[in-house]
DNA sequence: TGTTAGCACTCAGAGTTAGCGAGTGCTAAC
DNA sequence: GTTAGCACTCGCTAACTCTGAGTGCTAACA
């Protein structure tokens, strides 16, 4: 059987309706509301061949059609209608990300909640992971007496610090000549270099006893696996009791206590996260069962191909696309930019 | 009506039961179960006059009783079996929050898991809050050129950081000098002191214009923002679906809704934060009416006098108050503990 | 040959009814 | 004061019916 024009209008008109309302949409339904200038019968019959080519299902017989993943995939490449997204709603996005935002974990939190807002599905951010991480530069700052400050600074100019007990007996000069030392003999080493061969060489060159260097090498450690470490953020899970998918609470619990769970999260990001720009996933197509029912939509933005990270949506399969697509992508050009700003990348838009 | 001793048991009896259960309970039921030497008809009368009192109530004529949120509050003072966390328990809450957690935003996050996981209640952790706070040290640090990290240290010693752009022509000697003017003239000011007066004079005492002086101090000024900035970790919201109070749709979609507004829980929590130590709100007592049907109970931790934060836990009204309670206690004795051990207040127990 | 009107058929969901059973309050006896 | 007995209440469940949206098929039509 062939894919021609009219079957896939047709196929459009049933996607478009069954993401209105969530209900099966049975022929005369297109033929009153979409001016195809087809009788309801024919239209049955096209729908007849569309459920025979995998398109579209049937809850039962007497019920109408309902997108299937394979349905969904058609639309989503070919019949979608383009979207832009609306002044007012670029406005809004824009004014609701405009706080001055100076924390990197901040600023995804609320890239997450404003597109969860936006979009009234559940929304999820991972802070950005370094492609090949190195040390741009180390300082051990002196606070007060028996206390000091760690700061680590990455090749993305990703801050990390840490406060260190030290000894009451190292004098300000001193530990500015350890953390001069350091940075020298550091910087430019990728994270994971820093091991015990190093610390050791550390030691003779400062000849400073090891029980001395080693918190502030701590601290130091600290600072790089937090740098390294993978924050999630997540917002808008009650969205999910909205959608009539899920009006059944032990589904919705099954879905929600998934996304609690940061980990398995991840784990359904992961797959998206390696490949570039926008990502989606229908139903099935998404190898983890528990989102088999949903949709996943990711971005991954890279950041002057030093930082990746990745933006995305959770929602049922019958997910309004075009709308989640421009806003994602809209919100992760700002969030990008907004990164650079604060890493000092570009020295652009300000 | 006098509340003698036996009423005293058999409302125990009743309102432990229905924290088990969730059902409304019947004379019979209690009669069964626990050994009071009662007929139920006895019981019966007894329930009558409980409901009189007003610690119980009927859903309808032909259920059991159910308890009032008087009720509870007669429990949770007086009623409730003593609850000591079990070692294995305790063992397990430790080796959880084990994991070395370098920064406050993840040890809270993590404390609000922990205790949500353990507990099967929605938890959440306020970031603690300064009661007078100033700033203890400020240093810029040159980076590289053209960029310096500002460092903001407050009395509490939590820190905070920001890159900032300056011109290429500083020099790292001029900066650290900055960074020593601005470190004698400002540590020991709250921070709300640091006034556009203050930014005048720093100018004439560094001799630095203040087109150049004014992105450091940018960047200081957001730090302090950041300091004073509340935030908020919220864990376990989808075990709400696992109440059976719950079980609709629609008023699990309206409690999880205000949760999932920050600043909603915040207000809800605001009420409780001026007190010490544990404080439990049960349905009506709250002033908010989206928790009516639930209790909020929290800790509030004090640090050095100077740090408080406060920990809690939302759940139903027929909550496991004694469990919650004492891992509540727990959780926030570890969580204090810990912040004093990042911020060196206490040269303890390492 | 493709389109359409007509018709019998299907079946989920809403509404109705009946019966069950857990629980109550009251009364009278212990 | 306590308890056994009993009539009564009423939410819940299951069985049943009815309705209507939707289908597939057939035959007539352009």
């Amino acid at each position: 059987m062939i894919m021609d024009e009219r079957k896939k209008r047709i196929l459009q008109a049933i996607i478009d309706d069954y993401i209105d309302t969530a209900e099966p949409i049975g022929s005369r339904t297109i033929a009153r509301k979409h001016e195809l200038g087809l009788s309801s019968a024919t239209i049955r019959n096209e729908m007849a061949d569309l459920e025979e080519m995998g398109y579209l299902a049937q809850p039962h017989t007497s019920a109408g059609r309902v997108p299937s993943d394979k349905g969904y995939r058609l639309y989503v490449d070919k019949l979608m209608p383009a979207h832009d997204l609306k002044i007012e709603d670029i406005e809004k996005l824009r004014s609701e990300m405009e706080f001055r935002i100076n924390e990197l974990s901040q600023l995804l939190r609320q890239a997450s909640a404003v597109l969860s807002r936006f979009t009234q599905y559940t929304s999820m951010a991972v802070s950005p992971q370094l492609r090949a991480s190195t040390i741009k530069a180390i300082q051990v700052v002196p606070i007060e007496t028996g206390k000091a400050l760690v700061i680590v600074v990455n090749n993305a100019d990703i801050v990390r610090n840490g406060l260190v007990k030290i000894s009451e007996y190292i004098k300000p000069q001193a530990l500015i000549t350890i953390s001069n030392i350091l940075n020298n003999r550091l910087s430019g080493l990728a994270l994971h270099q820093v091991n015990l061969h190093i610390i050791k060489e550390l030691e003779r060159e400062t000849g400073v006893p090891g029980e001395i260097l080693m918190p502030i090498l701590d601290g130091a450690a600290d600072c790089i696996e937090q740098i390294d470490n993978q924050e999630l953020y997540v917002e808008g899970t009650s969205n999910i009791l909205n959608y009539p998918e899920f009006k059944d609470v032990a589904k919705a619990r099954e879905l929600m206590s998934m996304i609690d769970e940061k980990s398995t999260i991840c784990k359904a990001l992961a797959d998206n996260a390696r490949k570039d720009g926008l990502t989606i996933k229908i139903g099935t197509e998404n190898d983890l069962t528990w989102i088999k029912d949903c949709s996943l939509i990711t971005v991954n933005y890279n950041i002057a191909d030093k930082l990746s990270g990745t933006i995305g949506i959770i929602g049922p399969t019958r997910m309004e696309y075009p709308k989640v697509i421009s806003s994602l992508r809209y919100i992760s050009k700002i969030v990008s930019d907004e990164i650079n700003r604060l890493t000092g990348q570009d020295p652009g838009t300000g």
